[in-house]
DNA sequence: TTGACATATAAGCATATTCTTATATAATGA
DNA sequence: TCATTATATAAGAATATGCTTATATGTCAA
């Protein structure tokens, strides 16, 4: 039975690509948390930046995430409105939280808060 | 949080990695219907029968799916007791049925039905 | 305006993926 | 046993993917 909120095979195959390489998948269980600084990725992953930000554009170019730039840092956040996103909600929802990676950053004073002083 | 039923990163990603690719990704909605044999697949996908061959073993070594042979034709099923059905379940879940395309098929007298008459 | 920091892009390389054609294996039935 | 049908495997080619290093761009603050 097809319903309403389906969607096509060759919509939801690229998406599921995007979330079957390692690395993304836990993008997006951290960003399931909240939304994430670029140099939060690049503290957790043991790869160089140039390869976390290509990561990032895959998941931005397929309307996954939804960049946005605060100072000099970027952020990136689910895009909830995302045709894709029931999808991509209901794969995370079975994934165990990435939460202590964050909590982690945290502690260690890595969370990058921005607050626009000029405003 | 995190609850029994999580599957870590590691094991999920290769499975979505597999349901990415549209051919495999219709495969298991087939499958969602019921298990179809070989030569409904051949039928189905406009490519020749190694490639066919080469996705479902792809997906047997992951374990979604399994293969019973029935005289000289390959049945496939989705493995309901693998720890990733869940996952794939969820997933096809949201996805169009591909009914019609195996009431094509038998519509054409092409479904295979085996019968052990030796029994 | 300049230096430092954050991020993106470019180019190149190694490996993975997905086809194809050719051939091998397995089961059936005359 | 032999031909036929169904499926799998092998080998090779084209393309995709995911990393690296080098460099460009954008922002801030002195």
């Amino acid at each position: 039975m097809n319903t309403s909120s389906d969607v096509p095979i060759d919509t939801a195959a690229p998406v599921l690509k995007l979330l079957g390489d390692k690395t993304r998948l836990t993008m997006a269980g951290l960003l399931m948390e909240r939304e994430c600084c670029v140099c939060e990725f690049t503290e957790i992953f043991d790869m160089s930046q140039p390869a976390v930000s290509q990561h990032l554009r895959k998941l931005r170019d397929a309307g996954v995430v939804l960049e946005t730039r605060r100072g000099q840092w970027v952020f990136y956040a689910l895009n909830t409105e995302h045709k894709m996103y029931p999808l991509v909600k209901s794969i995370m929802n079975g994934m165990p939280s990435q939460k202590e990676k964050l909590d982690e950053l945290e502690k260690n004073g890595n969370h990058v808060v921005w607050c626009d002083t000029k405003r």
